[in-house]
RNA sequence: UGGGGCGUAGCCAAGUGGUAAGGCAUCGGGUUUUGAUCCCGUGUACCGUAGGUUCGAAUCCUACCGCCCCAGCCA
């Protein structure tokens, strides 16, 4: 999709910044995203990144990475890398502009001694549980803390020695004096800031107090001059609270906040505590799996970026929170990489086959095109030889009606190469298919017979003798069930087969000169890449996406 | 049963008072040296339900129903 062809995206969030330009309420648009660093970015980040990137862009505005680092004890600098790393290879400037909610430490401290001496915030002795049971519940209001009523000059002194280090993780903290019997609990006298005697990755042992999420999104937003604040729907709760602190603090820009609802994708999990037992309790072998929903599994994949951008553009951007299904965003990766991508031959279930009347020690260099969708991709040679390997599944020694493949008696084409027909079936003693033999037709050079008799069949091949070895991993959906995000059993979801390794693959040679990250098709197969662990003598393909395959679908409804 | 949201075909989603876009899937058909791609066609959506306002409602009003989120010193 070139910049002409490509549609102008709308959504209510695009609507709302529109007359926000035009009406003259911003004539400068500043969105971010905001991760934390303690997980890898996944598909669900990608729908974020592309808005707010995105947006920005169409725009005319900017879009500020800030790491929202406020929780030193599950935050780590890997993570932090790997994001930097994920967004820049979907497309976006992830480097000249980075921001860290923990640079405004300082700044976020003061406004919180401001509070403290307009008797809007004051520190308390109760401990967690004692917060917990003096908040209410949803239906009763809760009691307010004895502690609310410290004189400022107090509070001023117990927040600053908060900051020294004088009290234990959990001893004190500091609450915002709002209303506990507001209806809408994030009101009720929220924390500000926990005591955390635990080393920050970027600021060290410098702060032995943290400011919470609250605390610290809209005034860090007001601080980057960030007109729209997006961000999912869990955090509407949280507006009124992101406006309190706005309205209350001398802040000099006033960002908005709007939500949309987070992408819901079939037969994976999207929440960083689950990927993350995925990664510690070894389902999977890392962050980076391909198997895994996270833009480094993906890109191990095969997905190329342009492929999730353009699923993230075709769901859209709503406030309805449903589950997309998984094989959109299959579907939308066989779009790209169909345009892209260059045709290769591969075997992954070798089937010998001899053909008779062929010269034994001949190699008959034959052109392919690399991609019939893109003639600049141009052609290249492959090796035809006496003997080759077909797709053991391209042969049925009792065939049905309508089975364009390898059958005794029956002439198939054996793509870019030479008609052949089925003269002999060797078998083992258990009745194992072992070899096939062939006539081929010399005159057929090419895959047609001057004759211009019309041979149905087409299969893929690649030589015995002029190819590599190679292992190839097929990939399936990492849990059975459409939606195994509900319910704690949710890892029972597993789906145990969603990795298999072929061991005894055939590939044609100019493969071996592939590189990661650059999918092909092995054609009528699917969609592969090298895998990253793959070595010159232990090669290793990936399946992106298989093919669409209407045979196998009607051939297994008719079972 | 406190508060905040959401309900348009299997899925996503336009529509903002004038008589239901589009994409994906499905199912047909055509082309094809990938059973792929491509092309053509294909959907009685009681617009959550029930009332009401209106000449006219998916759009406005009322009530009800269903689903999601909130009781971390997580974000």
């Amino acid at each position: 999709m070139n910049e002409n062809t490509k549609k102008h995206l709308r959504d209510f969030i695009r609507d709302k910044i529109s007359t926000d330009l035009t009406e003259g309420i911003n004539d400068f648009i500043v969105t971010r995203f905001p991760p934390e660093p303690n997980g890898y970015l996944h598909i669900g980040h990608a729908k974020s990144i592309c808005l707010n990137f995105g947006v920005a862009e169409e725009f005319g505005g900017r879009c500020n990475l800030r790491f929202d680092d406020t929780n030193p004890t599950k935050e780590e600098q890997i993570y932090i890398d790997s994001i930097i790393k994920d967004v820049n290879w979907l497309g976006y400037d992830s480097e000249s502009n980075i921001h860290y909610t923990s640079d405004y430490f300082e700044q976020l401290y003061e406004w919180a001694t401001f509070l403290v001496n307009k008797k809007l915030a004051y520190v308390d002795d109760l401990t967690p549980e004692e917060i917990r049971n003096y908040r209410g519940t949803l239906t009763k209001p809760g009691t307010e803390s004895p502690f609310r009523n410290r004189s400022a000059e107090e509070n001023a002194d117990l927040l600053e020695r908060m900051r020294a280090g004088e009290f234990k993780d959990g001893e004190k903290s500091l609450r915002a004096k709002i209303d506990m019997a507001s209806p809408n609990i994030n009101l009720r006298d929220p924390v500000l800031y926990r005591i955390l005697s635990k080393a920050h990755p970027r600021t060290g042992d410098t702060w032995k107090i943290y400011p919470m999420y609250d605390f610290a999104h809209g005034q860090s937003d007001a601080i980057e001059d960030v007109t729209h604040s997006l961000c999912t729907l869990e955090f509407e709760d949280h507006r009124p609270l992101y406006e309190w602190f706005l309205e209350n603090l001398p802040v000099l820009s006033k960002p908005r906040q709007y939500e949309f609802s987070r992408l819901n994708l079939s037969h994976t999990v999207l929440s960083k505590r689950k990927l993350i037992k995925l990664v510690e309790d070894n389902f999977v072998l890392g962050w980076d799996d391909p198997r895994m929903p996270t833009i480094a599994g993906m890109r191990r994949r095969g997905v190329p970026p342009t492929a999730i951008k353009d699923f993230i553009e075709r769901i859209g951007v709503t406030k309805s929170d449903g589950i997309v299904e998984m094989s959109y965003l299959d579907n939308t990766i066989r779009e790209h990489l169909n345009q892209t991508s260059l045709r290769r031959m591969a075997v992954l279930d070798p089937l010998k086959v001899i053909i008779d009347n062929f010269p034994e020690d001949l190699e008959d260099k034959l052109e392919a095109i690399n991609n019939p969708n893109d003639e600049s991709a141009g052609t290249r040679e492959i090796s035809f030889s006496r003997e080759i390997y077909i797709e053991r599944s391209d042969f049925l020694e009792d065939p049905p009606n309508k089975y364009f493949r390898l059958a005794p008696g029956k002439e198939v084409r054996l793509r870019y190469a030479y008609l052949v027909t089925c003269t002999k079936v060797i078998k083992d003693s258990n009745g194992k298919i072992l070899e096939v033999h062939c006539l081929y037709d010399p005159e057929s050079r090419g895959g047609n017979a001057p004759d211009g008799r019309k041979v149905k069949g087409t299969i893929h091949w690649v030589s015995a003798q002029y190819s590599n070895k190679a292992n190839v991993n097929l990939y399936k959906n990492l849990f059975n069930s459409e939606m195994p995000d509900t319910g704690e059993d949710w890892l029972d979801n597993i789906n145990q087969d969603s990795l298999e390794v072929r061991e005894n693959c055939y590939i044609e040679k100019c493969l071996t000169n592939s590189t990661a990250g650059e999918t092909v098709q092995f054609e009528r197969l699917g969609y592969f890449c090298l895998d990253s662990s793959s070595e010159i003598n232990n090669i290793v393909f990936n399946r992106t996406v298989s093919l669409r395959d209407t045979w196998t679908k009607k051939t297994s409804k008719v079972n």
